[in-house]
RNA sequence: GGGAUCGUAGCUCAGCUGGUUAGAGCGCCUGCCUGUCACGCAGGAGGUCGCGGGUUCGAGCCCCGUCGGUCCCGCCA
């Protein structure tokens, strides 16, 4: 590799018309290179964006010899001069798109290898693909942005912060483990063996002694540790704006905060206005079901609980009556038109993911009111109250979830952020900030039996609560706080506990006795009384903060060098096994827990691949041979046709050769079925069945064969083993829906009819049947537009004509 | 710990209830081309179908296991 001879004087980026007749220098990378034959066009990018270079045969012959050999992310070194390009080839789409460089010196600084992913299709290539090649991927325009965006952020942060007169203070990273909280990370110790740091989970004790060290005012951005589960938004090393204030109280923290995220929006481009709204705990359980709100959309949950209590209606009564709660969320009529049968379905399904034992569903109208069968539980004027509760209108749909207070809110909090976004609730334009208050500071963990904070055990109780921390902890609140971005938390905080006595007393309350404390905390208990001043602060999760303001879906986005879901990162390839010298010297052992026992080969296997070998070879050298499978593809095809007796007729001979193959079978059996021979066909399919009792196709054709003998019950009886077999499968609800037909089943066929439909909404056939499935349920206005509409996609559908004539007769 | 889902050419994906020689687009290579900007045109190369078993005469497809990625529950502020 050549010296470097150029020195760069430019930024591609930099460059404008203003820059015409300029000789400037600059370096970067080959981001495209477009050979016209003649004319080569490379376009040069560098961190501040690109710039075009061109190349002409006819002027310096040297350069555009070096411009023919270069590749996608050579790295090169051009000095020339600036110049407007010709009329009529500017490109509007750049930045630099009015100006060129005709170099007259360009030296190559390094080569490359083909890119393993090309970086126009990055954004959906295999995330590992990315993280493996990491160092290609942050090159990337985008990845850019998010390395700048996160830098200008924590940027505005410091700056903001040191105006407010805040001092960065570093923390150890070495540390001790804490009791409360999240699995530690451990550090061997070499010089005290069988000793171990832990990584800090957040600097909380440090940054509360810094108060008590007279540090006013502290902040820093922090690498916290948590060894837990990973998810989009969780790594197991994280950053987060950590402050703490002395002499302060709640409205002084949220007012720093909302000047700080303020400054911080601004870096993205987002003017936010504080200072931010503020919504007690209770109301964010109540009217959306958790703790972090998404109030970018109404839909709030509505609670029904009086009208369980008086109802006849046992299930919900009976909730309500030990305690639990009725509440729901109401669709207005011109969304609740649009909802499918399926999409409840999906709902139901959805809600019981969720843990609730049900999804109940009502749809209000003057007359017949569509329901999941609850509505003939309720009088009119129940509904009525029902309807007043709800705030709902006619044609409005309420979904009710039944249940323990936790657990409504629950599912119905999981509910609604679910279908704000399958209907496209979200106005994603808004960036909704907002103060969360009054959190109650214990609950009751069911997993470790025992009362633990909510937040954590420095967090002060609210003055009027404090006796309650003996009486009734539950209902003691907490002076906590949490910022909430769209639904999302990120960040919060506490005014914490200034005075031993009350700390001491705070960690009985979560079952921490005298001697625990002091052995964990008692560096902490002991500067509490040490003339500590009241304090408080808060920590904003950065990763996400800056993941939101890039509009991204993971904070792996912002993270240079992230770890996949199982921890690892797939560029240095941590972790890794450590030397047994390593180990030695700081004292650990590794016990192996498990060992793949991998089974090896044996000879009779390999036997088994020569005879298998050899009838292969047998059977092709007699090519005259036939065996079942060959009359198995062939009778197919004629089936494909239509020529079921030529099919019927292979069939039997693929049958001959082998009697117990269930394709066979199940091939003859629907052939049968096709020729009418359905005696036969039912007892070639019974025996398919035994043979293979889990192949959904012998069931189906059984149905269908029983269903022409016109024995509903049986027909029935085979369509529901369908359904168990192959439920996704629209060939299965097609038989259940006939079998339901022929048995009167209608309203579950009427059903089963539009499940069909919404797949296929042309079958005229389909409409026909529905049809008569509504007649049958005494919906006869709906079936007359049903076989209508069956006419009008099938003029020849004469079952449907004749029906319908029937139907106009007897009117 | 559990659930869902994905793994086929360098990349993104298709591959029919298991059946001849596994395809497409992009990229790559070669040739042609003087105003391109996702340049164009013509041709070409490129595959242990993640890995290991099993079922089968036959597996990219079915079954079991395993590894890896992603999303979620539990866990975690």
């Amino acid at each position: 590799m050549k010296e470097l001879v150029l020195t760069r004087t430019h930024y591609a980026g930099s460059l404008s018309p203003n820059n015409i007749g300029n000789s400037v220098c600059i370096a970067g990378w080959v981001d495209v290179r477009r050979d016209l034959g003649g004319l080569i066009f490379i376009e040069l990018r560098d961190s501040s964006g690109k710039i075009q270079l061109v190349a002409d045969p006819k002027g310096n012959k040297a350069v555009h010899d070096i411009f023919s050999t270069l590749k996608s992310e050579y790295v090169i070194i051009a000095q020339g001069k600036v110049s407007k390009r010709p009329d009529g080839s500017n490109n509007a789409e750049n930045k630099t798109g009015a100006i060129e460089i005709y170099p007259d010196q360009v030296q190559i600084l390094n080569t490359a290898k083909l890119l393993p992913f090309q970086f126009s299709e990055a954004e959906k290539v295999d995330e590992a693909l990315r993280l493996k090649h990491r160092f290609i991927d942050l090159r990337r325009e985008q990845m850019q942005y998010c390395l700048n965006l996160r830098h200008k952020v924590t940027h505005a942060i410091r700056s903001y912060l040191h105006t407010q007169g805040f001092i960065e203070v570093e923390t150890p990273i070495l540390t001790k483990a804490t009791p409360e909280g999240a699995r530690d990370f451990l550090v061997p110790s070499r010089l005290n063996p069988g000793t171990w740091y832990a990584l800090p989970q957040s600097p909380q004790l440090f940054k509360q002694t810094l108060m008590i060290s007279g540090v006013d005012r502290y902040y820093q951005i922090a690498r916290c540790f948590r060894d837990e589960d990973l998810r989009a938004d969780r790594q197991p090393e994280f950053t987060q704006v950590d402050l703490e204030m002395s002499f302060t109280d709640e409205d002084q923290v949220m007012a720093i905060t909302e000047g700080m995220l303020k400054e911080a929006f601004t870096v993205a481009g987002i003017d936010v206005k504080p200072p931010f709204t503020r919504m007690p705990y209770a109301e964010a359980v109540d009217k959306y079901g958790n703790d972090k709100p998404d109030t970018r959309f109404d839909l709030t949950i509505k609670d029904l609980t009086s009208l369980a209590l008086t109802c006849n209606f046992k299930v919900f009564r009976l909730v309500a009556e030990n305690g639990g709660k009725l509440k729901g969320l109401c669709l207005p009529a011109n969304l609740a038109q649009n909802i499918s049968r399926k999409q409840i379905d999906n709902w139901q399904e959805f809600a019981k993911n969720c843990g609730a034992k049900g999804l109940a569903w009502i749809v209000f109208s003057e007359a017949p009111i569509r329901s999941s069968g609850i509505a003939q539980h309720f009088s009119p004027e129940e509904i009525k109250e029902m309807m007043r509760l709800a705030s709902a209108d006619n044609g409005d749909m309420l979904l009710l979830v039944a249940d323990n207070q936790a657990q409504v809110a629950n599912v119905l909090g999981r509910m609604r952020l679910h279908i704000g976004e399958e209907l496209k609730l979200i106005d994603e334009s808004k960036h909704n900030l907002l103060w969360l208050y009054d959190f109650p500071a214990f609950e009751y963990s069911e997993q470790d039996k025992k009362m633990q904070a909510v937040n954590h055990p420095f967090t002060s109780p609210k003055m009027e609560d404090i006796d309650l921390l003996e009486k009734e902890p539950l209902k003691c609140k907490a002076r906590a706080y949490d910022i909430i971005y769209n639904g999302v938390e990120i960040g919060g905080g506490s005014i914490r506990i200034h005075n031993r006595q009350l700390q001491e007393r705070a960690f009985k309350a979560i079952g921490i006795d005298d001697e625990t404390a002091k052995e964990k905390f008692g560096f902490l208990l002991d500067a509490l009384e040490s003339g500590a001043p009241p304090h408080g602060g808060l920590a904003l999760g950065l990763d996400r903060l800056v993941m939101l303001l890039a509009g991204r879906k993971s904070i792996r986005d912002v993270i240079a060098f992230p770890k996949t879901q199982s921890g690892a990162c797939l560029m240095t390839q941590a972790p890794s096994s450590a030397s047994a010298e390593q180990l030695a010297e700081l004292n650990i052992e590794f016990k192996k827990t498990k060992v793949n026992n991998v089974p090896v080969h044996n000879s009779s296997a390999i036997v088994m691949l020569f005879v298998g070998l050899l009838i292969t070879l047998l059977l092709t050298a007699c090519g005259s041979f036939k065996t079942a499978t060959d009359y198995l593809i062939a009778g197919r095809e004629y089936f494909k046709a239509g020529d079921y007796k030529a099919a019927e007729k292979d069939f039997r001979e693929a049958l001959k050769r082998e009697p117990k193959s269930a394709t066979a079978l199940n091939n003859l059996g629907v052939v049968l079925n096709e020729l009418e021979k359905y005696d036969e066909a039912i007892d070639v399919l019974q025996q398919a069945i035994v043979v293979d009792p889990k192949n959904a196709i012998a069931p189906r054709a059984l149905s269908t064969a029983y269903l022409a003998k016109q024995m509903n019950k049986e027909a029935l009886l085979y369509a529901e083993k369908t359904m168990e077999l192959a439920p996704s499968e629209l060939s299965s609800h097609q038989a259940l829906s006939d079998a339901l037909l022929a048995n009167k089943e209608y309203k579950i066929a009427i059903d089963e009819y539009r499940y069909l439909l919404e797949a296929d909404a042309d079958d005229d056939t389909l409409h026909e049947k529905l049809g008569e499935a509504l007649m049958g349920a005494g919906e006869k206005d709906a079936a007359l537009a049903q076989w209508k509409k069956a006419i009008e996609i099938n003029p020849q559908n004469n079952a449907a004509k004749q029906k319908l004539e029937q139907a106009k007769k007897t009117n």
